[in-house]
DNA sequence: TCCCACGATTGACAATTGTCAAGCCAACAA
DNA sequence: TTGTTGGCTTGACAATTGTCAATCGTGGGA
């Protein structure tokens, strides 16, 4: 593995902590490949070998039952995905593939597994990275569970133009069929529900979204920070 | 505290690995106490000063936005809730009130991060605890947005009865109102989701529950590990 | 340049789900 | 017994959401 993807894993929260032999231990077995857009990672229920980390492009976590299929979560740089499967040494819940070309290291399990055993502080590290995904999740079904489709778009809006600087204009990240299937809605719902929001200040031309009328706009989402706060 | 508690406590999974030191640590300040039915515990925005265990009796975690709410899920003995929250010294996400009189211990927070911090088992404990709780909400979160409510509840149906022992006729174990809002939908829906399932071979009476066609009825329900496991 | 592919959009329609009001029924107290 | 309460059920209706088919528009490849 090239020194520069070494530093970058070293950073993280999760890894930044542990002894250095300890994560010397870890990156021996681990390797960094490139991957091109839509690539399947991994598929739901095979057993969990590795410990993925995004260091560069972005990638869509998916489920299926009965022919249906959702997507659950986007992961971008730099941050793990499937943390949780890789410590229980259970099988993966969602699938993975690639948005676009990816650049993903690769840690055993078998061996995060025998350094969480043995260091301290990689395994407090863990607890905070999990309690943090586990508290997204639960915000996440509070949304879907709590509001309209509409209220839904709105709010994620909101949140995304936080992330992108707070200007009234901006780009949706993604293409709507997949921001349809995170919101829980069809894509040609997705496309009425933003005609809908219009009466309350927004508009719409292709990926360019602005909001005309903040106030407005937010009178009508309600957005709650025990909700749509991301880092809390 | 009375010395059983004590003992049912630390035969937790959670605090049965720790020294003994840091378990009486966490034990001296904490204390049990009864609660009657319908008793709100903790309100959601508060900061987590308590991680609590329900020693016997029920607890709904619930939460409620704009005037709606939504029940999230029911924590039975032994076990605990609000981890996640008392880890990162965050706000709860989500209010609890009790079902039924509860004996219910409360240990406060600061107590398990100073212990979290100075023990490796616990910590590695808490990680095992909340892997497990963050699947389940993924489990939760997959149900939601791959099933329509009749499809829930026929698989809640299914995960019901194998808890109750796997029998063609079991009871329910909460009111129909609460059950309605932990599977996303509202009483009247669920009153019509009953009879919709009646033809793939269930009978209700009440609260009992009688599965006359059991491969008819799983044939409908589909039900999928990923989705329907507890354990794993 | 034209053509094709693909995602986005729209309209028409169906299915699902929620809302409101009324009635039913069992448990409980006076 | 009677009356009351609260949860459950039912019907009528409305709102929301999904499905299907057709169309639009853009960007890439021949």
């Amino acid at each position: 593995m090239p020194d520069s993807s070494f530093r970058e894993i070293r950073d993280l929260a999760l890894f930044s902590q542990m002894a250095d032999e300890n994560f010397s231990a870890l990156m021996r077995g681990a390797y960094v490949q490139n991957f091109p857009a839509q690539i399947e990672l991994i598929t739901e229920g095979d057993p969990s070998d590795f410990l993925h980390v995004v260091l560069s492009g972005s990638v869509d976590l998916f489920s299926a039952w009965n022919d249906r299929e959702t997507s659950l979560a986007t992961v971008r740089p730099i941050s793990t995905f499937i943390l949780a499967a890789t410590i229980k040494d259970a099988l993966y819940l969602m699938s993975a593939r690639t948005l676009e070309k990816s650049r993903i290291a690769l840690i055993p399990s078998q061996d995060v597994r025998a350094v969480f055993d043995i260091d301290g502080n990689f395994a407090r590290a863990i607890v905070t990275e999990l309690a943090q995904c586990y508290r997204a999740v639960i915000k996440a079904q509070k949304d879907l569970k709590l509001r309209t489709s509409l209220e839904r778009l709105a709010n994620y809006l909101l949140r995304h133009q936080r992330r992108a600087g707070g200007a009234a204009s901006f780009d949706l990240d993604f293409e709507k069929r997949r921001l349809a299937s995170v919101l829980g809605m069809t894509a040609e719902n997705l496309s009425r529900a933003f005609k809908g929001l219009q009466p309350y200040g927004l508009e719409v031309d292709g990926t360019r979204i602005t909001i005309t009328n903040q106030a407005e706009f937010e009178r009508f989402a309600k957005p709650n920070p025990l909700i749509d706060d991301g880092s809390t």
